[in-house]
DNA sequence: TGAGAACCTCTAACTAAGTTAGAGATAACC
DNA sequence: GGTTATCTCTAACTTAGTTAGAGGTTCTCA
């Protein structure tokens, strides 16, 4: 396989699931390729740079062969599909989240992506201004969401203080002890898209020719 | 001053606004401190340590003090409070929700707050299920929005697209192009807290004694 | 067909950052 | 007053990002 620029961003992509974002050198990611470190400054031209493509990579592929809704799906129904499947591509790769925080792309299935959705919402009944606030709201919290699911799964154990039994004084703080297998149980799912309908159901409330008890 | 690992996990916070998140190295921080990096870690275990220390410093700067909503004051506008108070303490170092990201904190202020949330749902008519699973979409949302946000301050003007003037293609993303300035414009501030309302909005239609229409 | 350019990879090596070893200094304790 | 605990230092090791510059291959074009 030719070595490019992508073929590179993209065995890192992978790499990371063996080694996480911060065992990836560039030696690392040489030997993967079998070639060496220098090399891959022959095409990026540093690892910021290799970052980036890497984030790149993983918006395009969450963005990816994304279609319209259906005629039967609501535009909610539709939206917690596409927050469900970019956390999932996220979640494909170690330390996922982390790598696309913050990071911009503007890959053409990104953008068209940006743009089914804005049409989407406007469709909807949503004015342009306010679905151009709102659908943010669902990228950053499933960023966010993921971003401490991972950091989560990736602790070493005698790091992190949630392996050691969640224990929180019940005395002095009742509900949070009594909450803390809610908060952090293995049904990570389920909570992410709870909160995603939460979310949705405060969209729905935005919508211009709004019928429901929008706050204010 | 004495130097302890609270005093060190502190300096670096303030070193952050100097030299960023990249640029904090043990010897940077050590020079800070008027000391030596190997001295640093008599003081620490190593510098993942010291992240967890600075992520655990400013989550309990971001609890410290919060009191329960006054009288006159609706639960949703509590949290709206807490929520931009929140944010405010992450913008306050640069690279601040980087830092916060993915971190857990113990810290008894830390704890206290997550208390004093599910009490005040609770009050508000949540089961506590609900208010567990409800009260972390709003600081998901806010770490998503804050990383974000500062990463955007933070790149360099040859990196970041936007630095660029946001061209879209408007021919092709018509929708993208014409909400660009809504969606990257200047007033973070409001836009952080029209995505907050969004989700108060949601969170309303998950009270117990539901009047509205939540979602299925 | 052969010379040169463009393309790509290599070895060697530099710099900087995290970290360890272990010596000394100061203060506390018995 | 000696011993121990506490803290800081210098020296140095290891690893990671990166650069310099020497080949080798393939492509181009006279």
């Amino acid at each position: 396989m030719k070595l490019t620029s992508d073929a590179i961003a993209h065995a890192a992509l992978h790499a990371l699931n063996e080694v996480g974002l911060d065992g990836l050198t560039m030696r690392v990611l040489a030997k993967e390729l079998g070639v060496q470190a220098p090399t891959l400054y022959w095409h990026m031209k540093n690892k910021q740079e290799l970052l980036d493509a890497m984030a790149d990579l993983l918006a395009a592929e969450a963005a990816e062969g994304l279609e319209a809704p259906r005629r039967d799906e609501s535009w909610q129904e539709w939206l917690v599909a596409l927050a469900v499947r970019n956390r999932r591509t996220l979640l494909r790769y170690r330390d996922g989240a982390r790598v696309a925080a913050g990071a911009y792309s503007r890959h053409p299935s990104v953008v068209r992506t940006i743009e089914l959705i804005l049409r989407t919402l406007q469709d909807a009944g949503f004015e342009p201004a306010t679905a151009a606030r709102a659908f943010p709201v669902i990228l950053h919290y499933t960023i966010g969401f993921t971003i401490e699911e991972q950091a989560r799964a990736g602790a070493d154990y005698d790091r992190n203080p949630y392996a050691e039994g969640l224990a929180f004084d019940a005395e002095r703080f009742p509900l949070t002890a009594g909450v803390a297998g809610d908060l952090y149980n293995e049904d990570t799912d389920a909570n992410f898209e709870y909160g995603l309908r939460i979310i949705l159901t405060g969209m729905s409330g935005f919508v211009v020719q709004r019928l429901g008890k929008a706050q204010e």
